[in-house]
DNA sequence: CTTATACTTCAATAATTGTGGAAATATGGA
DNA sequence: TCCATATTTCCACAATTATTGAAGTATAAG
């Protein structure tokens, strides 16, 4: 995943009602949502929640298929994970942090002595 | 860590020159970095980086203390943690992910086998 | 072929964010 | 005290993002 990605990533994410709607999505699994259920589910007007939709498509965050009238939202998993992965290598360049989830270090190098 | 936290946080990291600094106070360890050095790496005014750090900071990203007349800056790695914690719960809600770091697999299952 | 449903795209507007010069603040040294 | 350095705050302005109603597109059904 490279930086400009990564950036439409966290640009995607970093929205109140997109954030929401990816976690529906993450938890609706497989099957996805209709963008009409996200909408109401949010409380926003179906064209806002159509460019939200959009922002998180654009950066590779969700999938659509249509499914009759519907057009129905995944959450892309592998995308997630690539997100997850470059934060994890890039936000703990420096430290050592080979015994703890997630990679990033509970700060002190001593911690790990 | 709490729903608007995590959105600062992204928010803060979903900006180019912002990403850019971070990544650097990662690299720089617990030394840190004082602005000037950021700034001039990053190639913006002195005020518009100011104005990115008051963002990381007010995120809770990164630690700022002065040093003679420099104000150095430090990632703030268990803020970074707790992050990758809340994304890390909620970014794969319905997938059972046990046996891999992180929770989000490191794309490729052999690698953990 | 008309009508209804589910969404998206468009357009206008409001709100937020990013930018750098200039002025202000804090520290250190001559 | 006076000057230089390091950085922030203030300000005006540019650029981007968010919001919603209205119009457009695709599908389905009578």
């Amino acid at each position: 995943m490279d930086a400009p990605l990564v950036l439409r990533a966290l640009g995607a994410l970093a929205q109140e009602h997109r954030l929401a709607a990816f976690r529906l999505l993450v938890q609706a699994g497989e099957n996805g949502l209709p963008a009409g259920a996200i909408a109401e589910s949010l409380g926003v007007a179906a064209s806002s929640l159509s460019f939200h939709l959009a922002a998180l498509a654009n950066a590779g965050l969700v999938a659509q298929r249509r499914q009759s009238r519907q057009i129905i939202y995944t959450a892309n998993y592998p995308a997630m994970n690539a997100l997850m992965g470059y934060l994890t290598e890039n936000c703990c360049g420096g430290v050592p942090c080979t015994e703890f989830i997630a990679c990033c270090p509970p700060a002190n190098p001593k911690d790990v002595a």
